[in-house]
RNA sequence: GUCCCCAUCGUCUAGCCAGGUCCAGGACACCGGCCUUUCACGCCGGCAACACCGGUUCAAAUCCGGUUGGGGACGCCA
C-alpha cells in the first residue's frame, strides 16, 4: 500500500467534552497521518441519541480547532448515515452471514446469569442462529461468528494478537428499533471512508476480532490496527470526571497554550530517546508507532505546567500579547493600550506559568487602582520608610528622563547617599507600586508605569502609611 | 467469574527485540547551594526505580516460567 493513500480517522462520541485521552488519540492519528501525507477524517459517533448532544459536538470541534488538529474530511455524523449501515446489514443478511434473533432482553439476561454461575464467559447461546427466522417486532439482527478457529491481527503497537473465536458470541448488529450498533457502524463507516489505519485506545483491543469478523463476512479488506495504552488518573484508575480538569477546553481556560499541551500528550506513551521538547514539525517528523509504549500511564500535570511555562518564555511577545487578550478580559483588565500590554508581556513571560498568571501579573500596570497585599502592607509599608519614599519622589519628579537607565543611575546615587542597600528601598517601593511583594524588576515596573503613576502611587503609599499609624499606633518593633 | 493485556525513580520515560559498555540515563516534582532589588529565569549539586520468586547463562533490567499488583473486554453504550 502506498503511504500516500493512508487514511485515518478520529471518531469521538459526543457524550461529553473532549478529554485529554481523546485528544491524545486524535493527536497520534494526526501525527501519523501528517507524517505520511495521508488523509485525516473527523467522524462524530452520535448513534446513541439519548447520550449525544450538540453542545458536546461543539465542544469537541472547538477543542480540535484550538489544538490545531486539522482534519481533511468531515465531520461526518453517523446519525445521518443510516442508509450506509442498513445496506451493509442487508448484505450480511443476504449472504447468510447474519440472522434475525427473537430472543428478548430478559432471555439474554438469564443466559448471561447462567453462564456466570457456571464460571463461564457470559455470551449469547445461539438459540436463533439456525432457525431461519424472519424479521419481527422486537427482533434484532446478529452476526454469525465462526464457532471455532482463531482471529488474529498484527497490532502496530502491541504486536501480534490472536483470539479464539469461541470466546466471541454472535453480536447484535441491528437493534430492535432498527438502528445499527457500534461495531457495525464503525466497520461500515471505515469501509465506506476507506480507512487504512485504525489508531485508537487500548480498550478496543478486545473489540477488534469482532470487527475483523464483520470485514471478513463482508469480504472487505481489513485495516491495520494500532492500540494506544490508556491514560489513567493519578490514582491509576481509568480517567473519569472525578479526576477533575481533564477537558481540553478546561486547559485552554486555565491559560495553557495548545503546543505545550500537545507536547505533553505526545510524551505520554510515546518517546524519542531522552528528548522532552518538540516543535510541531519535529513531532510530525519523529513520531512513530514503534516508539509507543505498551503500558498505561498517568498524566503528569506538573510536567505540563513546566512545559507551558517554558513555551511561554520562548514565545514571541507579539504572539503572547494576542493570546493574553481573552484572559485580560475575563479579569476585567482589557486595555486598548497595546504598547503597555506588550511591554508587560515581555517582562512577565519569564515568571508566568500560565496565561492566567500572566494576566494577573499585568494587573499593576493595567488597573488604575491597586490593592496592597496584607502581608506586604504589614511588612514594608511602615513609618520608617516614609522619609525615604518622599525623598525619592522628589528626585523622581526632578529627573529629565524617566527611563530604566536614568532610574538606575538615580537609585545608585540615592542609595549611596543614604547608605542603604537596594533591597531596603525596593521592597517598600514594590508594594507601593504593585501592591505585591513579588513583581518584575523594580526598574522595569517603574518604566512601564511611567513617571506620573509612579509618583502618584508613592504619594498614596505615604498617605496610606500615615493613616495607618494614626489609626492604630505602631506596636513596638519585634 | 471468564478471556485478554501490562509491570524501570512519586510521575512521564530511555535502556529490553539483537543479554555484558547500567552498582540503570533523562525530564517533572521535591530538597540543598549559587546568582540576586522581590518573584521568577538560569546554573551547580542531591534524593529516588529494574514488583516478587524461580529458571536459562560465564553474565539478566534485558530471555523463559510462575506469583503478586494494575488495566481492559465480556451491553439492543461507544
Amino acid at each position: 500500500m502506498s503511504e500516500k493513500n493512508i487514511v485515518t480517522r478520529f471518531p469521538p462520541s459526543p457524550t461529553g467534552y473532549l478529554h485529554i485521552g481523546g485528544a491524545r488519540t486524535a493527536l497520534f492519528n494526526w501525527l501519523f497521518t501528517r507524517q505520511k501525507g495521508g488523509k485525516f477524517i473527523l467522524r462524530i459517533e452520535d448513534t446513541d441519541e439519548n447520550r449525544s448532544s450538540d453542545e458536546a459536538t461543539r465542544a469537541i470541534i472547538d477543542s480540535m480547532e484550538w489544538l490545531g488538529l486539522t482534519w481533511d474530511e468531515g465531520p461526518y455524523f453517523q446519525s445521518r448515515r443510516y442508509h450506509i449501515y442498513n445496506k451493509v446489514i442487508d448484505r450480511l443478511l443476504t449472504a447468510g452471514e447474519a440472522y434475525h434473533c427473537h430472543c428478548s432482553p430478559e432471555d439474554l439476561e438469564k443466559q448471561r446469569q447462567r453462564a456466570r454461575e457456571r464460571g463461564l464467559k457470559p455470551k449469547y447461546d445461539g438459540t436463533c442462529r439456525d432457525l431461519g427466522l424472519g424479521p419481527a417486532p422486537g427482533s434484532v439482527v446478529r452476526l454469525k461468528i465462526p464457532l471455532t478457529g482463531i482471529t488474529s491481527f498484527n497490532d502496530l503497537v502491541k504486536g501480534p494478537r490472536t483470539f479464539n473465536n469461541e470466546e466471541l458470541d454472535d453480536l447484535i448488529i441491528r437493534r430492535s428499533n432498527g438502528s445499527p450498533t457500534y461495531h457495525l457502524a464503525v466497520v461500515a463507516d471505515d469501509i465506506n471512508l476507506r480507512i487504512t489505519h485504525v489508531i485508537r485506545g487500548d480498550d478496543h483491543v478486545n473489540n477488534t476480532p469482532r470487527q475483523i469478523l464483520i470485514y471478513k463476512a463482508l469480504r472487505e479488506p481489513i485495516p491495520k490496527y494500532a492500540h494506544l495504552p490508556m491514560i489513567l488518573g493519578p490514582d491509576k484508575t481509568r480517567l473519569s470526571k472525578r479526576h477533575g480538569a481533564m477537558s481540553v477546553l478546561a486547559y485552554r481556560d486555565m491559560g495553557y497554550l495548545p503546543h505545550p499541551l500537545l507536547n505533553a500528550l505526545a510524551r505520554l506513551g510515546w518517546s524519542y530517546g531522552d528528548q522532552e521538547k518538540f516543535s510541531m514539525a519535529e513531532l510530525i517528523e519523529k513520531f512513530s508507532l514503534n516508539n509507543v509504549g505498551k503500558a498505561a500511564g498517568v498524566f503528569n500535570a506538573d510536567k505540563l505546567l513546566d512545559l507551558n511555562a517554558w513555551y511561554i518564555r520562548e514565545s514571541p511577545d507579539e504572539f503572547l500579547t494576542e493570546q493574553l487578550t481573552p484572559f485580560l478580559e475575563t479579569q476585567g483588565l482589557s486595555s486598548p493600550d497595546h504598547k503597555t500590554v506588550r511591554k508587560a508581556v515581555s517582562i512577565l513571560k519569564v515568571r508566568s506559568k500560565t496565561l492566567v498568571e500572566m494576566a494577573e501579573g499585568a494587573r499593576f500596570c493595567l488597573s488604575q487602582e491597586i490593592r496592597y497585599d496584607k502581608k506586604g502592607d504589614d511588612k514594608f509599608l511602615k513609618s520608617g520608610v516614609v522619609d525615604l519614599l518622599e525623598d525619592l519622589n522628589r528626585r523622581l519628579k526632578a529627573i529629565p528622563e524617566f527611563n530604566q537607565e536614568a532610574l538606575e543611575k538615580l537609585f545608585m546615587d540615592f542609595l549611596e547617599e543614604k547608605e542603604i542597600k537596594l533591597r531596603k528601598l525596593a521592597q517598600p517601593l514594590r508594594v507601593a507600586l504593585t501592591g505585591k511583594t513579588a513583581s518584575p524588576g523594580i526598574f522595569e515596573v517603574m518604566d512601564i508605569l511611567g513617571r506620573e503613576k509612579v509618583v502618584e502611587r508613592i504619594r498614596k503609599a505615604v498617605i496610606h502609611i500615615r493613616n495607618k499609624e494614626k489609626g492604630a499606633p505602631e506596636r513596638s518593633e519585634a
